[in-house]
DNA sequence: ATGAAAGCGCTAACAA
DNA sequence: TTGTTAGCGCTTTCAT
């Protein structure tokens, strides 16, 4: 597969590659005679050319892809619902190839995540949820980028933020008003800017609604149910003892675990603990208790994102949207007993 | 970026091409001088020299990536915990490229999609939940590949597959102990040849269980909560007129678009109508009320197909599994009123 | 309208 | 130990 060649079309159609190649390529125009083009397509039919990509990419010096880079994984739905957002606003001639950010290889001269997805030559580059040190090298990729979910980027690149100030405002104050004074974290991908800046938002803004975060954070690596129900399981005594009566999550499937915790630990969801988190996922409402959260609309990131790309490649500017979120109050949040 | 080339870090270390390939790639065992490696070691840094994948493809004739068919988009949890199985088993040194098996563009020669997939030359390709068409065309292909979530494969492809006999059994006895008699189903994925097979052994365990599967499905095209739950409540006054008492949903998320459809509406689950789903999700535990459903291994399903791939590419041989899964009764469902 | 030929950047024999 | 060279498969001027 793969084995038949131009060379090998060309010479079953009796004609040279030059010509093989317009015709695949559709530029035969008026170039090719019905005749010719009839010989070439048969052969093509025949021998089941596919043309290769590694050859086209070379002989044109650019590629019809784009890159792109994710934390480690797609953690279920919010990169996959970006992902789903970028492709299915680019046209199916967008090849997509992603690689993950964790940590490089071994490899002789340590290569980086940017530099394993610069090495495809993609067209174009998409960072989800980017690490401080891979923004940082951001500063020096020529291949026109879209950072999405950032704090901030390079000014040559396109960005598409998160505006979380007025939802994270209004979760504060809904803590305050219900008379909640000491606030627990659980947070994820340490790594991502996004994230960090989240909770220092988050912080902040309690802070401001003279709410405390106490400092010890959950800090999970992963987003399942099992995992983050035993580790709320672990660190509940000392949050208790430290007179936490709220939970918020970087992420609601944290929340999740925490309602699944709090049954199996027979804490009373919200009366004890209110929980909130971040996303709103579908099921939020249908959760007994429904969870409040801060909706996040990632999807739209991915079509936005997918946008700028198209922008951005053709006019050379970057472009940047700060979208709007939303704090949805539900009954996971209650007066402080 | 991009620009630099092997020959200009050979000028800049004052050797040879060859000499900068073997470097570059930790072939420079006792081939160089410490001194010539340090020179291009040094020349690499400065200039910024990152290889390029589309020439290296095609002077070894292969690459180090796998093409992942998926059919039209992730859809959330299930193909992104493939898509995380798979590469988290992988190392990082393989790239990840994804073509979704939507129908082609205007191309010239009609490109199918995994025509598409194999122009990158990818040493090997998965295909989630294919549909006829591309398992197909698969048997024409040479790349190794494994198919996930199928019910059957040619010989020469590895194929990871649900069994999902005795599950769906239990589920139709359940319904039918609960004096369930019609049962009306959601589906998705038209193409997937996976989701086909699906209804018919619901069709069929349910006709073993002296339970009758209604012919008007609901099909959907996406998972989202509030398109399964406009449609649901299009088609429920039809549904409820034939009797239908239980509805079995090809995804969890269209359950709980039938769970936030029946609140809006005023129908009493489960006592109006049961509802059970596929995957079981993490928040099916939390909802209310609990959501029935039939276990499926996604992420397991992703890690084996990746081990798969790398015994198949080893050994040349197909690998095929089989994975169990499970039904898990809950409140969704209960005796027919 | 069609073909010949020169690269695109890299690797791997083969010489030196 | 190092450099030379011949492709890998394709696109694209430039001749014809």
């Amino acid at each position: 597969m793969a084995r038949v060649t131009l060379a090998d079309v060309a010479r079953r159609a009796g004609c040279s590659g030059a010509a093989v190649s317009l015709w695949v390529n559709g530029k035969s125009d008026g170039r090719l005679t019905d005749e010719s083009a009839a010989r070439i397509e048969a052969a093509v039919r025949e021998l089941g050319y596919v043309p290769n990509r590694a050859a086209q990419q070379l002989a044109l010096g650019t590629s019809q892809s784009v890159a792109f880079l994710f934390p480690g994984a797609l953690y279920g739905d919010f990169f996959a619902s970006i992902v789903d957002g970028v492709t299915g606003h680019l046209g199916p001639e967008w090849e997509m190839s992603f690689v993950d950010a964790k940590p490089p290889t071994n490899a002789h001269p340590t290569t980086s995540p940017l530099e394993r997805a610069l090495r495809g030559n993609p067209a174009a580059l998409v960072a989800a949820a980017p690490s401080a040190a891979i923004l940082d090298e951001l500063r020096q990729v020529q291949v026109p980028t879209v950072v999405i979910d950032a704090p901030s980027a390079p000014p040559h690149v396109s960005l598409i933020s998160l505006d979380l100030e007025s939802s994270v405002s209004d979760l504060a104050a809904h803590l305050q008003q219900l008379g909640h004074h000491r606030v627990a974290y659980v947070s994820f991908l340490a790594e991502s800017l996004s994230l960090a800046s989240r909770r220092k938002l988050v912080r902040k803004q309690l802070a401001a609604h003279d709410v405390e975060l106490i400092d010890e954070d959950l800090l999970l690596g992963a987003l399942e149910l099992q995992a983050t129900k035993q580790a709320f399981l672990e660190i509940w005594p000392t949050w208790e003892a430290a007179g936490v009566t709220a939970v918020i999550c970087a992420d609601d499937r944290h929340a999740y675990g925490i309602l699944a915790a709090a049954r199996s630990a027979g804490i009373d969801i919200p009366r004890q603990l209110s929980v909130a988190g971040f996303n709103d996922l579908d099921p939020n409402t249908l959760l007994d208790p429904p969870l409040s959260a801060i909706w996040l609309p990632a999807f739209s990131m991915g079509e936005l994102a997918a946008d700028a790309l198209a922008e951005h490649i053709r006019t050379g500017q970057p472009v940047r949207h700060r979208m709007a979120t939303r704090y949805v109050p539900r009954a996971s949040m209650t007066q402080r007993r």
